[in-house]
DNA sequence: GTCTATACCCGGATAGAC
DNA sequence: GTCTATCCGGGTATAGAC
């Protein structure tokens, strides 16, 4: 039902060790077993303080919207959202995967920080939904193809991102 | 080193199926043992025709190379490139998952496969590499944000993948 | 070309003692 | 709040018999 209970500070202090071995290794290293391990404690424990690992996602999810809705806050052009929404991601390519890959359960997220997040790209193609959409699309495309490793090996993605922006600017 | 070893027909016919079973579950259904069972023999003998699941889903995805560059073929404009870049993936939801998810081993790949799947976008931006990769980014953020159900409840994607359009149109 | 048996790895989660 | 013991599931892949 409603979004996710607050967290205990043991709780906190066990979302912030997972953050650091999902920065260090990926989602994929992301296991309660490796969670605990570097807390120095068995995996059943992290079960007193969170209730599933989903729940341990969800915590994980809404501090990176939190931090991007900081990165891009007080840009006011495009260029300006777009270059910070990439430093971003490309500063936490693990979370930022995490953040965006696969579906989402808003449920469990922190109420708003999903829409924060989207606040400043809204605002800087002028507050048209429909093209803030598409920008977004942009962003995180290039964002994701690039983490992926999905260029062609040598392409000039600085230049593909400022083709895009200027697309959208002129559009 | 080289690229993938011709397939037997057996092989084919395993990868077949495979895509039945990706198409009809998903990604994190496409196992050994799945696709095993629907063929109606036992996983360890699939290694008797394919040398490992890597070259599995290789073939699966060299597929959707070639079929995504012929549901693209002969388009002209970018509206309508894009539209059926669209209708291609929402038609193949998780074969375009496999296709366009994490790292990709191109040397596993038919040769070519990626460069002509790309063709179509680079011919309707004018022939402009940067653009084009920017066109494709916009493209493929809105298919899987939109596969993922990232987009609000209710928002109008139509509008979107329009608005996204007209940019680069304008660009 | 298929089988059985098996080796090895991993995961999330619970019960109940301390 | 942590533990041990355990249950359940999953996966890729190999060896060797038939």
């Amino acid at each position: 039902m409603a979004s996710s209970a607050p967290l205990s500070p043991r709780a906190r202090e066990i979302v912030a060790s997972a953050r650091e071995l999902l920065e260090a290794e990926g989602p994929a290293a992301l296991s309660m077993r490796r969670i605990a391990d570097r807390l120095g404690i068995k995996a059943p424990s992290l079960y007193k303080h969170l209730p599933d690992k989903q729940a341990l996602e969800a915590a994980l999810i809404s501090t990176g919207f939190a931090e991007a809705a900081a990165a891009t806050a007080g840009t006011t052009d495009l260029a300006a959202v777009v270059t910070a929404y990439r430093g971003y991601a490309t500063a936490h390519p693990h979370l930022y995967r995490l953040m965006t890959e696969g579906p989402l359960d808003r449920a469990r997220l922190e109420p708003g920080a999903e829409d924060r997040a989207a606040a400043a790209i809204v605002a800087a193609v002028g507050g048209d939904e429909h093209t803030a959409r598409a920008a977004w699309a942009f962003a995180h495309g290039m964002t994701i193809l690039e983490l992926d490793g999905r260029f062609p090996p040598g392409a000039d993605l600085d230049a593909a991102w400022a083709a895009g922006i200027a697309a959208f600017d002129s559009g």
